[in-house]
Formats: structure tokens, sequence, C-alpha cells
DNA sequence: CCTACCGATCGGTAGG
DNA sequence: CCTACCGATCGGTAGG
């Protein structure tokens, strides 16, 4: 009994994420969410505090499966051009692939956390930024990127936040498609980093 | 007193406008958009016949913005290079300018819509993209343009869409900046249309 | 456009 | 984790 309550902690956590994707967080219930685990509209209490709580602990779940996606690249030791690519890819990973639900709600609902909830998850966010920030400024100082570090991942985290509006696994693209050509799309042309070719002067 | 009527009913798809953004759709009361508007919470229902068709009305107000600003830069006879600037410019122009709050409730409360709005809205919707969509084609067939055609589009529009969520008057970067670093993003490397460079071979 | 109100629903609790 | 329930709030209406 004691060994499975953590179980459906998550599985609470899992079924709020998808319900508050879909829905929204204020248009989503507590009975909604019991109702998907198969328990009565009283019964989530028991798990978490508040309704609040819950949305803080899928927010959670995001930001930390997005922070170790990120740790599992950085940890391999690349290139920023490498880097780069890997961070894009374990993005589109967290966001899109199956059960994906908790960094959306993240991104569309951090209006409905709470004051005390937002302050928590902030920090962080902050390092998942800074992470990504200082690789683009890496790759500007050495000249690999085309606009500035900080619009840059401003503009990237969009279009690839964005994705989870039209995604489809069955679509066209794949998540490595996407992956390579948002990376394309920001690094300078050029051959991989054998040879490194200096901005070239513009021809009249 | 007839006279007012259209400034009232005005005055009420504005202030809902600004509440959905801030709040989302289902945390903002009937009594919410009354209150701003110096009404007591019944009177709405004389200009709408429910909270839904308020939604609809701020979502038609900024598709319908959206469309007029995508007229007149299509209307100047631009070439596709310009047109293509111009438009994201007209974009962002709609989402971060003075009391835009129209496009973001769009995309953000869109499945807010219930489904006879939603359905009403598609139309204009697709012909907001139908356009993108052409002028995409024609920079791609020019050479113009790195990406894919259609995933140019929706990397774009992700990223034009988050800078409402970023953007501040008094930041940085101007409007301007943003559109235009979004724009050589995107084109190919090189000066004006003046002397068209086709692809380079790859050098070893 | 206001007053006064209704039925439904919602987050949350007590007590087991 | 369920039963039974409460107070508050919400969208919407009647009648003026």
């Amino acid at each position: 009994m004691t060994a499975e309550e953590p179980n459906r902690r998550a599985e609470l956590i899992r079924s709020a994420g998808r319900l508050f994707r879909e829905q929204g967080y204020a248009a989503t219930t507590i009975r909604d969410i019991a109702a998907a685990v198969g328990m009565r509209s009283g019964s989530p209490f028991y798990h978490f505090k508040s309704k609040q709580e819950i949305l803080k602990a899928v927010v959670l779940e995001g930001l930390n499966s997005a922070l170790a996606g990120m740790a599992a690249v950085t940890g391999e030791g690349l290139g920023p051009r490498e880097t780069f690519r890997g961070l894009i890819r374990a993005h589109l990973d967290t966001i899109l692939e199956h059960g994906g639900d908790f960094v959306p709600v993240l991104l569309y609902e951090w209006r409905s956390l709470s004051d005390e909830s937002r302050a928590e998850i902030v920090a962080l966010k902050n390092r998942y930024e800074a992470v990504w920030q200082k690789t683009l400024k890496d790759l500007k100082k050495a000249g690999l990127i085309r606009a500035d570090a900080k619009l840059s991942r401003l503009l990237i985290f969009g279009a690839l936040n964005w994705t989870a509006q039209w995604y489809r696994p069955d679509g066209a693209l794949s998540i490595d498609d996407i992956a390579d050509q948002t990376a394309e799309l920001f690094l300078c042309p050029g051959p991989p980093p054998t040879s490194r070719r200096p901005t070239r002067p513009a021809a009249s």
C-alpha cells in the first residue's frame, strides 16, 4: 500500500499534465484529474494540498526533465557547434516526445502559477536559460552564429516551443529533421568545424 | 444613446482582450470584464449573448487587424524579399504595438473557443497563412531562403509569436531591430537583390 | 444597462 | 482513498 503511493502521485501528475495542456489549468477541475486516474473528487487532496500544488508539480516535472536532457548534452564535452545542435534536439525531445506535456504546461500556464510557486520555478528556469546563453555566446565569439546571442536564444526558443502547436509524430518531418534545419538556420554557412573560415569581406 | 452602443461594445472587447491575455479566458470572469468598463455583472450580456461570444469577438478583432496589416504590405507591389520583410514587420506590429492583446489571445486561447467559433475563425486564419506561404514559396523558388518553405513559416511564426512573451517597449531592441534580424536570419546571405549569386558549390 | 436572483459547479474539508 | 458536504463563485436570466 505505502509502496504504491508514489505511483498514484506520479499518475496524478501525468494526468494533470495532459489535462492542463489540453484544456488549460483554469478550465481543468480537480474532478477531471481525479476521474482520469479513477479517483473520487476529494482524493487528490490526499496527495496534494491544493490545485496549485498539482500545477507546480507538473511544471517542476517539465523543468527537471528539460534540465536532465540538457545535462546529458553538456556532459559529453562537445564543441560549441555540436553542443548547440544537441541542445536543440534535447529541447525538442522534452517538448515533443510521447508524454511531453509538462514543458508546454510550463510555457503556457506560467501566469497561472501562484507567486510563491513562480519564485520557486524561476531559479531552475534561469539555470536552463543560462546554459543556452553561454553556448550561444561561445558560438557568437567564434563567429559561428549569425544574429546577436541573446536575440538568437529568444528566437530559437520561440521557434522550438511553437513546434508543440503543429508537430505530429506521423507528419512529414521527424524531430531530427526539425532539429537539423533549425540548427542550420542559426549557424553560419560552411562545412563542419574542420576548416574554419573567418568572415569574408563583402565583395562589391 | 444609440450612438454610444458601438463604443461600449468596443470597450468591452478591448478590456476583455487585455484580461484574457493577462489571466487567460477561463480565469477571467464576466464580472472582471464588466468592472473594467464600469458595468455591473449582468450588463455585458446586453452586448454579447455569452462569454464565448466575447472571446470570439476578441479573436476576430485580432485576426482582422492582422489581415489589414498584411494587406497594406502586399498591396505595395514589392518584390518577394521586401514583401517578406514587410510581413514580418506587420506581424510584429500586430502582436507588440500598444493594445496588441487580440492576436496573443488568438494564439493562446485557441483551445477555449467553441467548435462553432473555431470553425468561423479558421477560414480567416487560413487566408493569413496562405499569403505567408505564397511569399515563402516564391522566395524559395528564387533561392533566397535557406530552409524549406513550410518549415520556414512554422519556425518564423514561432519566433515571432514568442516575442509577445519577452518584448518590452523600453527594452534594448526595437520592433524594427527584431524584424530586421529575423528577416536576415531566414534569408540567404548576400547584398540586396541587385547581384543575385547562386548557391556556391561546397569547397573542400 | 441595473437589480436581484438562480442553478450549477468548483476547490477544499471533516471524518472515517 | 471514499462519502458527504460546505461556502463561494460563476455564467446567465427576468423584469424593469
